[in-house]
DNA sequence: CCAATAGTGTCTTTGAGACATTATTAA
DNA sequence: TTAATAATGTCTCAAAGACACTATTGG
């Protein structure tokens, strides 16, 4: 083995829609390097763990959000020598879903506070390389939601079409035709189970509430308007 | 910073499209763990190094390979505990696609020879947990052919509609149909730039050349026939 | 009755999928 | 002339995109 040794963190873009907003959590650096800025939740990896169980270990430590159930998925490495002015570090990015959960309010890490959600499209600048992490988890989560049924885990477990096409209003910032996507999504076999229940979101006529089905691509997808062409 | 520290790898998924079949680039190790088994070409990451510098490096200096002006991709990083039995070591997987180049000859790294083309279908075991790897680096090339313009990089500089078609074929293991297959590259804006001339590949009717355009992206995307559903 | 939201049907257009013949070259 | 490969056009069908009205509820 070569002399060459890293540390090796975790971080977190946990993203969720928020009052039609898509939304990450941020934690704000109390300790040295970028005292006082945002940075993503995350942590070292310890010894004898595994990437995600550390990246699901600090979410719960530094915010209280138990992300058990909830779409976690690996998103990048990071590694530019340079990236962390206290030595070597090398970051693997992680991507989270989660619905509209309650303001995280738990016990803060050693060196930052509790975490709060921020409007993506409001945050400016982050601790370390974070910004390009934040970029790469929302370029992918935008581009999941074309061609997999990813869109439901940002909804609690019983919810309506309109709250899903919701998501995607605020996930892509455009505005699906409801009846075509209506069309779409109960077309696409096992992507909403029907439940039977309604639910009425204050006034207004009461939508049919449907849970998540086993289906997880989208076939043929869903393409958004005006898809990138930078992304090889 | 904390006392658990990593050795940070590299290791490399080249595949190329020898013969009608898709290949990888494996090694055969010649040193402690493993040997006599192949595995995949990489090496640890030095200090000051970023994670692509690296994974050229190793690729020149293990199998001769100058990727240069080549496609390399990072694929996701591997760290569970046990995946090496010398220590403690994180692997960032890469995803290289190459034309079909002469078979790599050059200088063997210090625990390995110099490498060389196995069909994919015929590998069945590896070295740590680069089958691994190599299945989600193969996974990986596949999806990507769908909905971008990448089958380009495993052709030389000029090439034919029909050499493009065979990638795909290989790639996929399926046929698509060929008219319907240069219908659908042509009329891509920016795919392929007619170069005028034209190839004979032995006998039969010559074939018209072109040159990989600037799309990157396909819209909407040529579908594989049974395309998987496991792949949130 | 009014305001708010859910839910639905049709037409048009685009592109995928299937299919057979002609063109060009070397042997 | 034959064998090999490249190239092309049309029909059908599936799904996207555009578009307006009716249904149900709470206030």
């Amino acid at each position: 083995m070569r002399g060459n040794l890293f540390a090796v963190a975790v971080d977190l873009v946990v993203l969720t829609v928020r009052d039609g907003e898509l939304c990450v959590l941020l934690l704000e650096r109390t300790a040295k390097p970028f005292e006082g800025e945002f940075a993503l939740p995350g942590g070292f990896v310890q010894p004898k763990e595994d990437l995600l169980d550390a990246a699901t270990r600090e979410l719960v430590t530094e915010t209280g959000l138990v992300i058990g159930t909830h779409h976690v998925e690996q998103l990048a490495s990071y590694a530019a020598p340079d990236r962390d002015p206290r030595g070597r570090v090398l970051t693997v990015g992680h991507l989270a879903l989660v619905p509209d959960l309650p303001e995280p309010e738990a016990g803060a890490g050693a060196d930052s506070t509790g975490g709060a959600w921020h409007p993506v499209a409001k945050v400016d600048q982050l601790a370390f390389d974070h910004a390009r992490i934040l970029a790469d988890g929302v370029e992918r989560a935008r581009a999941k939601l074309e061609y997999t049924t990813l869109a439901a885990a940002f909804c609690p477990p019983d919810f309506t079409i309109s709250q899903l096409r919701r998501i995607y209003e605020a996930v892509w910032g455009t505005t699906p035709d409801p009846r075509n996507f209506s069309r779409k999504v109960t077309s696409t076999p096992g992507f909403l189970l029907p439940t039977g229940a309604k639910f009425s979101s204050g006034r207004g006529r009461p939508g049919q509430l449907f849970r998540r089905g086993p289906a997880t691509a989208l076939h043929p997808p869903m393409l958004r308007d005006g898809d990138s062409d930078g992304d090889l």
